[in-house]
DNA sequence: CCGAAACCTTTGACATTTCAAATATTGCTC
DNA sequence: GAGCAATATTTGAAATGTCAAAGGTTTCGG
């Protein structure tokens, strides 16, 4: 590839430098996205296949699960990073199969606030610990340590992604 | 899980690594998550405001680009990891746009091949360059050593979740 | 060659996605 | 207390996404 001249080693490490280390952002973020999107498919998949779910709806349900009383559809929309005009379909479809309930409180009648039923509680607890299995499954052959060090190194990247961006900030 | 007996110290450190570390796969995954679709909506959002394209178009378009003789339908699924059906509507707007070509090789008449049209290279040489911009900015406060150890980790991981997929593979 | 199996793409039904515009309600100001 | 900005959700258009079924074409076995 490139034509080296005089060249020993330093040399040919700033020329790899400027091949290699050129697009290290673009490739880890080709490497996250596919990595993603192979997860991502595999959980739909299976929830798809085993409880008859959307990954979606599970994420909603998900923000629902630890908060009995219920959030609105904002706060739901903040939390999923889904939008505002897409949370209203999906906790539509939700509450025609009996998983949510929408209600809106007496102070302000902007607001709706939707809320697991029992029975989407029920069918999210079983969703959520095989979901939690899956994930241990398909990293099995992943070293615990790495995945620990994954987490907390991708945090860095979140953060300096948030510190980056031309419009709303997020977490 | 464990029921350590003696304990002092070392009854924490299980403690705490039955608690904390029993869903480290999962928290990864989350964290994963939010992470790429953070970067996704930021780069949609600039691929929309300055080229008045889509994500999934500069997606196919990436593939296209390295193979002047362009692709079959089906390659093009598995290289984006869009469905069949997907790439079909896709490729259909593309054409409209004069971005892609459509053809039938002679041999076999059940394959179609799409390819840039010199528009559609020049416009995603231009999206391309702005492309990997974009990501360098994103990760600016991310140490470029991390990146590389991400880069390869998270490789790790793929290839872990490839070998454990209930159904088809991948890369 | 004929029919069945395999292959490639399209189609159709639905769910999710974004964005922008429209609605509805509150709260604040004067 | 009338009007107006701010807040919260819905709606509508267009694109993307999955899956399953249907359409053509080839290929291969007999």
């Amino acid at each position: 590839m490139a034509e080296a001249d005089s060249g020993t080693v330093d040399l040919e490490i700033i020329v790899q430098d400027a091949q290699e280390g050129k697009k290290r952002e673009l490739r880890l973020w080709l490497r996250m996205l596919s990595t993603t999107k192979l997860i991502s498919q595999e959980v739909r998949r299976r929830l798809r296949n085993e409880f008859g779910a959307t990954l979606p709806q599970f994420d909603l349900m998900a923000q629902l699960y630890r908060e009995s009383d219920g959030l609105r559809l904002g706060e739901l929309s903040k939390r999923t990073m889904v939008t505002n005009g897409n949370v209203t379909g999906l906790v539509e479809r939700l509450e025609s199969d009996g998983l949510v309930v929408r209600e809106t409180p007496d102070g302000d009648r902007r607001v709706t606030v939707a809320k697991l039923t029992p029975k989407g509680e029920e069918l999210f607890g079983a969703m959520a610990a095989a979901h939690e299995g899956w994930l241990r499954d398909m990293m099995a052959d992943v070293d615990p340590a790495i995945i620990a060090e994954l987490w907390a190194d991708i945090g860095a990247v979140k953060s300096s992604v948030n510190d980056h961006l031309s419009g709303a900030a997020f977490d």
